[in-house]
DNA sequence: CTTGGCTATGCAACGAGTTGCATATCAAGA
DNA sequence: TCTTGATATGCAACTCGTTGCATAGCCAAG
């Protein structure tokens, strides 16, 4: 259900079609919710017939129709429903994690290079993370006072940049561990 | 796709029923995968028909036979298979980050019950964390030298704690910024 | 003595999410 | 010129995961 929210907010924020939607779940709203087009198409075409949104066909020459969704007073109410309703702390989904203990049964140190390639990853997103931050919050660029709405952004993302701090971290360490029971030196 | 594998990882520590699979999915593998016992039970008998466990039914009087699962070579093969093939990093789904960039458009004070409920139960989760690091690591308790599986287990554990500390520090974070947004005071 | 919780397995139905494919136009680069 | 990539939407088939329910005996607390 938590898709329809996340698609509500990023409404909300500002209307779009179902393709920018598909690209800021690539981007900002991604960064703690992700979705491909299909899904997001489908929930779009579902949450418009069930009243929560209104769509705005431009036509276009030669191209089928752009569909500029955007949030009806029942979205906005549903919105406010689910924000009043508790919901479950998360409980994390790490395939490495489960590939970490794996090794236990196969060879530790081929396991090396993959834990490596996460960690670049990690270590790439963070630094995204970093230069939007710079861009919309910290930086010389950054509008001046934030209302509410950007706040909420920058602890949201403040969120995903220690969670990625975190991640680099125990990735280290998971690659000491490695190396440490393979007999092999850690590069760098 | 992961839970096969996290079954193959548990089965492999200590063969068991579907049952306790479930209830090792409630404590150790389950900090890092989660399945509810429908799913557990789908899959083993699937994993069955294609031959990567074997079954030892153990009749018990007047109930049903308890099925003692353990994985034969084609199972440890496919692990093995598994743990040499890339697989994509982790991106986050974290609805309550939803619901922090949603109160937005609705009163951000009326988040501040809902977030201490998350912190109180990432912080009863790292007590749980830290004790049976206790119990099996660090601890007076703790076996004498460990082995690479054991080693492995514990750099695992190691990560989810410094995910719960993290979140429990970010969700400080959040709530200082919730009390700042609505003028309420932070208590303690 | 009854209610609730634990052990133990399972079906049926549904909803969430992924993958592969298909269509169609336009612009930039090889 | 041909290919690649971006824009833009969508179907079909599939797997994954959740929820509700059902069975069935055991044990402990109120």
């Amino acid at each position: 259900m938590a898709l329809e929210h996340a698609i509500l907010v990023s409404l909300l924020e500002q209307p779009g079609t179902g393709y920018e939607l598909a690209r800021r779940f690539d981007r900002s709203i991604g960064y703690f919710w992700t979705a491909t087009h299909q899904q997001i198409y489908r929930v779009l075409k579902r949450m418009e017939s069930d009243g929560l949104l209104a769509v705005r066909g431009l036509p276009q020459q030669s191209r089928p129709d752009k569909k500029v969704y955007s949030v009806m007073d029942a979205g906005r109410a549903a919105l406010a429903q689910w924000l009043h309703e508790p919901i479950e702390p998360e409980s994390i989904r790490h395939e490495l994690a489960v590939k970490i203990r794996g090794a236990a049964f196969d060879d530790p140190s081929a396991l090396i290079r993959e834990v490596e390639r996460h960690r670049k990853a990690h270590s790439d997103r963070l630094a995204h993370y970093l230069a939007g931050e710079q861009r919309d919050f910290t930086g010389p660029t950054a509008p001046g006072p934030l209302d509410a709405g950007q706040e909420l952004q920058h602890v949201v993302l403040r969120g995903g940049i220690a969670y990625e701090r975190m991640t680099i971290a125990w990735l280290d360490d998971v690659l000491a561990t490695l190396h440490r029971l393979s007999g092999t030196q850690p590069r760098d």
